[in-house]
DNA sequence: AGTAATACTGTATAAAAGAACAGTATGGCA
DNA sequence: TGCCATACTGTTCTTTTATACAGTATTACT
């Protein structure tokens, strides 16, 4: 059934890229394009059989209706966009668009939540907060704004650098806790900006 | 320079919904209808208005070919579909889109590689995994197919249920251990289906 | 060698969809 | 009160896009 022939899975993934960077599936006269054909019927015709094949779907009379019919797209959730801030500056205010290394893009139901717009993500370097399994070059998602609850893990900026610690509550006092006995801990939070509040991690392969 | 009025605002959340749901942008008359409007001018001049403030572009002449202009998105990078399986039973042979449980979407970026065809991803239960910093409540990714190698964690089958454990070689003799102390470890694993191997980890924000 | 599925050319047609023209009504604001 | 941005109606026109018809090579398999 899902035998492909090699014209065919050219079609598909071109279809795959196609969408990825437009946004939108291609026209009949797109994919001819492409491929260099000079009859929209060239293009039609395998349609026609990838369809048959269960690969593709499409609305009749319906302009850019084609859809790669992968049974998971039909499962999948809201998918959201997260920031990744390379190191952030005291403000995080207005022009955080400079500073934007990349993008987090994961689904709502598998981090637990619908990130706000205040959201974003850093790559974590170093073991400080291993005590919490958090690890090195793991991303974790935060959210900017609200105030962190005793126990919580936040981002905070100390000498220019965005590190992460456990917030804590002493004798009304708050400070900061690293997870890690090799690192010093109870720092004073006062003076201290608090970035973001922990919400999901992402730990990419290793190697 | 972002304030919408109300009904701009509602125009950009059909928008979004429409995507969302029919994987393609809705046209100016589908619009139309979804509002209510006789003309589809109403439309046009509410698209020129959202353009204006850069809320969304298109490309002149060009079908369903809005596009919600989120920064993030240019960076977006691959999104994969992961499915989730809830219980694994012997053979993950042919029909396994039955017991897909949901769906794991998220970039090849944030995750470290490319999931194949045969990767899947299980909701993790129980805390025997703590010591590699695997908690109970993460999704875990896991390529199924390639043999693991010494130290690497792997899904098995044991007693019908699917738990991880560290994959280790003892003497030339490959057994499974849990990271926990409260657990039994040193279980041969020759007699044990090996799932997958470990790939990626998305931890989801608790309560 | 023969048959069928695949891989195309070339042209024509009709539906779908965007864009333009000419208006009306309403609300906020100076 | 007048002005302007917003929020629409109604209609026409043109481009885009899908689809149908009529064919020719090519490959793959029996």
């Amino acid at each position: 059934m899902a035998t492909l022939t090699r014209r065919q899975q050219q079609i598909v993934d071109f279809l795959q890229k196609f969408q990825q960077s437009n946004g939108t599936m291609p026209t009949i006269k797109e994919i001819a394009a492409h491929f260099g054909f000079r009859s929209p019927n060239a293009v039609t015709s395998h349609l026609q059989l990838l369809k048959k094949k269960g690969v593709i779907s499409d609305e009749p009379n319906k302009a850019r209706s084609l859809r790669l019919t992968s049974p998971l797209q039909k499962l999948r959730q809201l998918v959201c966009d997260v920031p990744v801030y390379g190191s952030i500056p005291a403000g995080l205010a207005a022009d955080r668009e400079q500073q934007i290394e990349g993008c987090v893009s994961v689904d709502v139901n598998s981090i637990g939540y619908k990130p706000s717009k205040n959201a974003f993500a850093l790559r974590v370097s170093g073991d400080s907060m291993i005590g919490k399994h958090i690890l090195d070059g793991d991303f974790v998602i935060l959210e900017h704004g609200p105030d962190p609850r005793a126990g919580e893990i936040v981002a905070a900026l100390i000498d220019g650098q965005c590190t992460l610690k456990t917030y804590l509550v002493k004798n009304g006092k708050p400070f900061l806790k690293a997870e890690n006995p090799k690192y010093p801990n109870l720092i004073p939070a006062q003076e201290l900006v608090i970035q973001g509040v922990f919400r999901a991690l992402i730990r990419p392969t290793r190697n």
